[in-house]
DNA sequence: CCAATAATTAACTTACTTGTTAGTTATCTT
DNA sequence: AAGATAACTAACAAGTAAGTTAATTATTGG
């Protein structure tokens, strides 16, 4: 009587794409903590069902395995934020949605705000997939831009104010560890905190790039 | 003709102080890109003008000079942050010394950012000096509470709210290398560019944060 | 059900990294 | 100026980590 699909790899054994997922999914927690350099493939093995072999029978060396976590962040990424149809949306419309959505990624994949800033801070943002970083920040400096010329924002430096507004939504998650001691026993990821940050980061962003004549 | 003090190792020969300080900057700059476990002392003492050796003669350890490097970081952050005499500033003005001061700080210091968030991300902040990162957040936390009461700032969840304010600030160095492509050639850690950025966020901070019926 | 192939492992090799040690050179004291 | 001590180095030992290999086990197609 064998159990044909119990939790862990005791069944289900000897599937490639579910194998290559695992490692994956181990890999990706693994860099948000150390990043390429301080990462042991050892430790990624460890947290999968299979040997340290696998890594390299399926993604060669650390560095390619690397390269297809960045590619996997990335990939989801666009694709959630292409959903968005910002140019249907007024500008405040608009960017209450990209921050709104910035939280609700994050959210998801808390190690995504890690894994960006570790690439950037250890290897200059290199492995990044090719310009997908620089869509998504000009997507959301173009939808600052309409809104200076439609009136709706004050005449500000749309990339610095790019900057200030992803930086206020990433840092909660890369300082995570150390924002816990301001609320002891709470976990800063569950939803109600989450929501909590969200909307007070949407209230002060909003009213810092609005015109003063205008409200929402 | 011995030259007395060229500028490298050649002269100045063994002196203690200067060898433990040439060591603690190389180690500054070392963790800072890669954090404590990503670190080499090989490396960190590549760029001394003394050997490996010299690393454990005066540290003991990797750990023990990280540690050493942290606290130096810290002593000199609270020190200047104690000059400041906030209290005996109207809450917006104190507000604006603040972020005003972090950028000078972080220009200072570039590397000062990127150390701090890797060791919150690598290993949860533990080898922070007790209590001090708490000091500094509940300084700020302090100086909103001071203005909503005083009806400055509207009534915003001052936690949540520092964590924007120093969230945006932080990010400029902590993502530097990736947001370069967004001006070609400059330097981000020119004071003109500093200064811009400064600017810009301490006008959306403020904005954001100040009482609708109030302007500065 | 058997052969071919794909998935997987345990054990190993090679390169690197931390930390040590024994010995060397400069500086300071008397 | 000699002896003591502090600063320093080169070479090494021990442990760790990346990547490999040869053999093993499951799956699939004829």
């Amino acid at each position: 009587m064998p159990k044909p699909n119990s939790l862990r790899k005791t069944a289900a054994t000897r599937d490639s794409e579910a194998t290559k997922c695992q490692i994956l999914d181990a890999a990706m927690i693994e860099f948000a903590v150390g990043g390429l350099a301080a990462a042991r493939t050892e430790s990624i093995a460890a947290k999968t069902g299979v040997t340290k072999a696998m890594i390299y029978y399926y993604f060669n060396s650390k560095e390619e395995l690397y390269r297809a976590v960045m590619q996997r962040c990335f990939n989801e990424d666009l694709q959630l934020v292409k959903q968005l149809n910002l140019d249907q949306l007024t500008p405040p419309q608009a960017l209450v949605t990209v921050i709104s959505n910035m939280y609700q990624k994050m959210c998801k994949r808390p190690q995504m705000a890690s894994i960006l800033a570790l690439e950037s801070i250890q290897n200059s943002g290199k492995y990044y997939p090719q310009q997908t970083a620089e869509i998504l920040f000009d997507q959301l400096i173009g939808l600052l831009e309409r809104g200076i010329d439609s009136g709706d924002f004050r005449p500000l430096e749309s990339r610095h104010t790019a900057i200030n507004i992803v930086g206020s939504c990433a840092f909660y998650f890369i300082a995570r560890e150390n924002l816990q001691h301001m609320w002891p026993g709470q976990d800063l990821l569950c939803p109600e905190m989450i929501d909590r940050q969200s909307k007070e980061a949407t209230k002060m962003i909003l009213a810092g790039v609005l015109a003063s004549d205008k409200s929402v």
